[in-house]
RNA sequence: GGUCCGUUCGUCUAGCGGUCUAGGACACCACCCUCUCAAGGUGGAGACACGGGUUCAAACCCCGUACGGACUGCCA
């Protein structure tokens, strides 16, 4: 076991884009590999023909892409335990499956779904659960007759009906489940395709998993799979079952449920994060955080940093609410920390697709001015597009906005009038110049500086919420500057007029 | 219903018998800074689910109770 190469595996249903549980666990599982200088597997577990949906494939490596996770073996990469595909490998489920049958694990059962129901119904009335393995009995005639029928059998596994299955898992330590609790599962279908309790040991022994990381979700059936190694008589891996992340209702986050309640904008899938504007490396360091913790008090931390520390053994028991809140003030925190010119890179198609023209190096003005007011990309066009936006179609805001609760529009006139003189004669147009200048000018007009830089700052952005005035100026120029001032004088003259 | 898992501030978490008058982060509140909005700074409020044990000593160990969750499918 210490000699074993760590390999882990991520093995999504083809169903959509990943959903962030999902990708949580596929970190987790990468960054164990990585620490330990292991391989990481993607397997596609398409059994459900009824659950696949076209174009899964290209969304799960377009995650995968996004996180930058490397992969060193799956169906795009290959490998030497291929394929990674499990509706491709349906050959070696049905060898294993035929293996259990003739080795008296496994028996055939001709029940139709309604009659299973049926079973069912009955059985919890009786206070039990699920199927009785009443086709254990049968006999070849009884068997030759159903085939004759037309009658198309499932594989189930015999599961042990006395006694104990003791399961060990790296994060819940031993549990104990009575066998007589446990009832014999369908391992292979009516249509030849395997369940998931079947293809997946098979896979993960074939493909030398070390480590099964999955959702806790799984936790019930690790007795039906630590009997079905037993029988092959296969060493079995190490197991860890993950928390999971709930939603608001404190129930599984799930991609099949919409988050409801006028919070529909809260991202699950992993391309919701991308679509948003989330930033990866600030996505990973949030779900990194849930469920496991870097120590030190520190929580923000790099994926390098966490792989140094990460261990399997430390994720926590319990399942945690889904704290989104949390990547807000993560995100924004990188974007802060971002170079100018790597944020005015990933900002420019951002504005482009918001219809704006970008020049790169505008953008490499506007990004220290507006980086600490993002808390995702996609808010900067709403913030800052105004200066991407063709100035020459500027028109002047509501003459009310550029006047100071404490002042009047006369007074505003004449600040404007007195703040296009100062502009004129300033040689020095530098942010800080401005500064001292306007509040020279304000002394001397014996005003507060708000009551000067409301009418300015209105006018020349248009906006009531809006960059730093002094970077914007500089940005906007003195003569768009001066002419949208004179703009917004023509608005307020009309007010004083009346 | 049954089986299994879990339970520290609103939320994510630290804690692995004494260092806990329980630490950090987000959110919240107040103040400072201030040209709007942010950012930043300072401070504040806020938790060991409950009840029994064990022990000189329990958030940490054991047992019950309550609550929550997962599973109980020819879905994964």
């Amino acid at each position: 076991m210490v000699d074993k190469p760590v390999r882990t595996r991520f093995a999504p249903s083809p169903t959509g884009s990943i959903h962030i549980g999902g990708m949580r666990q596929a970190l987790f599982s990468w960054l164990y590999a990585r620490r330990h200088g292991g391989q990481f597997i993607l397997r596609i577990e398409d059994t459900d023909q009824e659950r696949f949906i076209e174009g899964s494939l290209n969304l799960i490596y377009e995650a995968f892409d996004w996180f930058d996770l490397d992969i060193d073996e799956g169906p795009r990469q290959g490998g030497e335990f291929g394929s990674y595909v499990q509706s491709e490998r349906l050959e070696l489920y049905q060898q294993w499956a035929n293996w259990l049958l003739e080795n008296g694990h496994a028996y055939k059962a001709f029940e139709t779904p309604q009659e299973l129901a049926q079973i069912r119904e009955e059985r919890e009335k009786m206070g039990k659960a699920g199927y009785d393995g009443r086709a254990r009995n049968l006999t070849t005639d009884e068997i030759a007759q159903f085939e004759a029928e037309g009658r198309k059998p499932v594989l189930r596994f015999k599961m042990p009906r006395e006694g104990k299955t003791r399961t060990s898992d790296m994060i819940r330590g031993i549990t104990e489940f009575d066998n007589s609790q446990l009832n014999d599962p369908v391992i292979l279908k009516s249509d030849g395709f395997p369940t998931y309790h079947l293809a997946h040991v098979i896979d993960d022994h074939f493909m030398e998993i070390s480590h099964i990381t999955r959702g806790v979700e799984w936790l019930p059936s690790l007795p039906l799979h630590w009997n079905i190694f037993e029988a092959f008589g296969w060493e079995k891996p190490i197991f860890a079952h993950l928390p999971l992340i709930m939603d608001d209702k404190g129930q599984k986050l799930s991609k099949r449920k919409t988050i409801e309640g006028g919070k529909s904008d809260v991202p699950v899938i992993v391309h919701d994060f991308i679509d948003a504007g989330y930033l990866p490396e600030a996505v990973t360091n949030f779900i990194t955080n849930i469920g496991w913790n870097f120590g030190d008090n520190q929580e923000i931390f790099s994926r390098e940093e966490a792989m140094k520390r990460f261990d399997l053994t430390d994720i926590n028991k319990a399942n945690a609410a889904y704290p989104i809140e949390k990547l807000e003030s993560i995100n924004q925190y990188y974007i802060q920390a971002m170079e100018t010119s790597k944020l005015a890179n990933l900002l420019k198609p951002v504005f482009e697709d918001a219809g704006y023209t970008v020049d790169i190096a505008l953008m490499e003005q506007v990004v220290p001015i507006i980086n600490t007011r993002l808390k995702k990309l996609k808010e900067a066009p709403n913030i800052a597009g105004f200066l991407f936006a063709d100035w020459a179609k500027f028109e002047a805001p509501p003459a009310e906005w550029m006047i100071h609760k404490k002042s009047t529009a006369a007074e505003s006139v004449t600040i404007l009038q007195r703040v296009i003189e100062l502009i004129e004669s300033l040689e020095d147009f530098s942010p800080t110049a401005q500064y001292d200048a306007f509040k020279a000018l304000a002394g001397e007009m014996g005003i507060s500086n708000s009551v000067l830089f409301t009418p300015l700052r209105i006018s020349v952005t248009g906006k009531r919420v809006h960059p730093p005035i002094f970077e914007t100026l500089e940005i906007l120029g003195k003569d768009e500057a001066i002419r949208r001032i004179k703009l917004a004088i023509d608005q307020l003259q009309k007010i004083v007029s009346n």
